[in-house]
DNA sequence: CGCGGAGTTGATGATCTTCAAACATGGTGG
DNA sequence: CCACCATGTTTGAAGATCATCAACTCCGCG
């Protein structure tokens, strides 16, 4: 594994993570392969992790082997950051993944200058909650077809509305998010192509042109 | 509406609201009846509530009318503080309940006293980020059988073991908050008396005396 | 007593999952 | 450079689960 080691400088390359400690805390670089884990459910919460490209994903798993994942974090994503001692999720990363890391309690540390901020560790757990709200809205009342509506505008959004929406994760991951079957994710985008919602772009199946935002839109809110 | 205001000695009589906020802030009672609006998403949440009798339930609406409560809210539990200016969820009464109201303001200056404590803003936030995660999971990977399992004894936890379980909610309460069909939870409930895992208790069909919480565990864990 | 809300139960059908097969893609090694 | 293999994706068919529609029962209350 590649591991660089640097002081990180008062205009930080990648934003977040060392912005909010305002500067002067040390992280390293990491480099994930594709599949490998980051943390997993349980073990201690000894560090931050920030992308820097790539993505990860955090999930739980039933007896069954059955996931659950909970979010996607892309480029600027901050995540790992608990409240407790122990992490409540695994994480891997989806491709190969570059991020920065710090101690959990430098940060922890530094974030207490910033108590009330938008960098402040209550508005990152505020931000994961209303994600996690909003997303069991629609794993508890939606049908497939808004779930794939939401998901692709989710991306969307989260990727600052690119021509050519690159997704880096497998219809088995965006069926683990949308709790459906990865047959349905690929029969519903199938449909979406077929209604003129969105194309394929090149040869691979990852890169999507979504043709009808507000048609997406429209599918999301209401069956 | 009875309304009665009152300043909190340092014994508060029911707890964690005031004990929050270290005593010497004024909180007044307040009165609902069954299905009346406590507050509405997107409300300014100028108040704090905490349960002293009945329950609560939060939840939010899609466009055709579908509700997903989030969560229930019983005796002695805070809900309606947001880190962010308004409500995120409507909330109501699930049956005639008594809570006690205190300012946003007043409260969260008097948590700053507390930061990192188990009493501090953070710990609420985080403990519903929890909460939110757990039922993630039950929403997207599991099967009516087990959420009906995971929910009977949720609320076996949380009304700390009695032995009947006096359920507030009605079935279609119980459905909104599991993602499922009122029907399903009825049937449901019949195949778990079948079973001889649970009776009910008296005439009405609201207590339910689990006869085996090892084997809803059981059903819970995996299908 | 009768009315209304809540709950149960049955029948039917839609949606989604599962099983299975075919096809595409991307990487690897000859 | 191309063949080959593993992995990922699509598509089809069959079946399970759950939702919907509908009828009926039960309980509480005036």
């Amino acid at each position: 594994m590649l591991v660089r080691t640097s002081a990180v400088c008062a205009r930080p390359p990648a934003g977040m993570l060392s912005a909010l400690a305002g500067g002067q805390i040390f992280s390293s670089e990491f480099r994930y392969r594709r599949g490998e884990e980051v943390f997993g459910e349980g073990e201690e919460a000894q560090y931050v992790y920030q992308i820097l490209s790539g993505a990860a994903r955090t999930y739980k798993l039933l007896p069954d082997g059955c996931r659950q994942i909970n979010s996607f974090h892309l480029s600027g994503d901050m995540f790992g950051l608990e409240n407790g001692a122990s992490h409540r999720f695994t994480a891997d990363a989806v491709v190969e993944t570059n991020v920065s890391i710090m101690k959990r309690v430098s940060l922890l540390d530094a974030m207490t200058r910033y108590r009330t901020g938008p960098g402040s560790l209550l508005s990152l757990v505020t931000r994961n909650l209303v994600h996690a709200e909003t997303h069991m809205l629609l794993l508890g009342r939606k049908t497939a077809l808004e779930k794939v509506a939401a998901f692709l505008l989710e991306m969307d959004e989260r990727l600052t509305h690119p021509a050519v929406l690159t997704l880096p994760m497998s219809r088995r991951d965006i069926a683990d998010y949308l709790g459906v079957a990865l047959e349905t994710v690929s029969r519903t985008l199938s449909i979406l192509k077929d209604e003129g919602l969105l194309q394929f772009y090149g040869p691979t199946q990852r890169r999507v042109v979504l043709l009808d935002r507000e048609g997406l839109a429209r599918l999301e809110a209401q069956g």
